[in-house]
DNA sequence: GTAATTGCAAAGGATTTGCAACAGT
DNA sequence: ACTGTTGCAAATCCTTTGCAATTAC
């Protein structure tokens, strides 16, 4: 419920039509806390009795990224992940951990402004930002598990 | 040429065989700037008389990128891009220009500092960055392109 | 010699697209 | 009414995989 409206706002201003499919989708991922794969968004919608295609879903996955409320992501999977961005801040990245694909929102004031000056250094205007961090969590750290290749002295400062 | 031998010690410390498609791959990579795709890597190979199928370079990529020698990259355009990482700032992002598609790179000391922090803060043992911002280059807003949406006074701060 | 890699083609999986039926303005 | 959307299935595109022949150690 919440936020839909925003997003109709958003349909109208860019003149589009606002759907029953697609006020079904946005429902779907303002409720959601999570990163949602957009199989997973499809199985909220069947389970609310909503039979609305894939394809409707990847078109207004697509509308919801350019309105600026929802966020995609890539954690490496092989398919995206998207995340409404109400209730956080407007940068913020993720550590997703190797071993056990473990994600963890991180959140840092200094970042939006750092990245705001570079981009304004460049004439750029800024529209969305994406960091993400891949490593090992503290979790596999204290089982034993290990960052490759972290005994070569290698003239490259990890990266 | 240069520094294929640091991916060849790389290899040996790994157990694994140092074979004559994977130093052709290591050495198109390292002598390009850019940022390469597979395909482009393929079409590099090929022109210089190796005839390297795209399994292996699939297959070699993978191996560049977990010895740090190289960084994968998504510019949103479907497929992966890979870079070398020699000269360049550990931690460095990328303005992706949404309407003309060009990638400038941008490279900021404190963003390293602040992502170790917060890595650490959570115990998180970080192995690689990426950070990408999308909008609109310098040349396109000349051109008179805008970023959408921007008439709406929306409760979400711009991201 | 043994074990691992290569290359091809086929499989896999996510995303996009064409088009007739349908819904929003 | 007109324009744009939906949904299905087929198509597309990147990437992975199986397996016989080949190569590195």
């Amino acid at each position: 419920m919440s936020y839909v409206h925003l997003f109709r706002r958003y349909l109208r201003e860019q003149g589009l039509p606002v759907t029953q499919q697609r006020e079904a989708v946005a429902e779907v991922v303002f409720e959601s806390g999570g990163h949602l794969s957009v199989d997973e968004i499809e199985g909220l919608l069947r389970e609310r009795g909503e039979k609305t295609g894939k394809a409707t879903v990847y078109r207004t996955m697509e509308m919801l990224v350019k309105s600026g409320l929802v966020a995609e992501r890539d954690f490496g999977e092989g398919f995206k992940r998207y995340e409404h961005l109400f209730g956080q801040m407007p940068v913020h990245g993720h550590l997703i951990c190797e071993e056990c694909g473990g994600v963890t929102e991180i959140q840092e004031v200094e970042l939006k402004r750092i990245q705001d000056r570079v981009a304004a250094l460049e004439g750029f205007a800024p529209a969305r930002y994406r960091l993400e961090i891949f490593g090992l969590c503290a979790v596999c750290r204290a089982a034993g598990h290990e960052l490759e290749w972290k005994g070569l002295s290698c003239p490259i400062e990890r990266v």
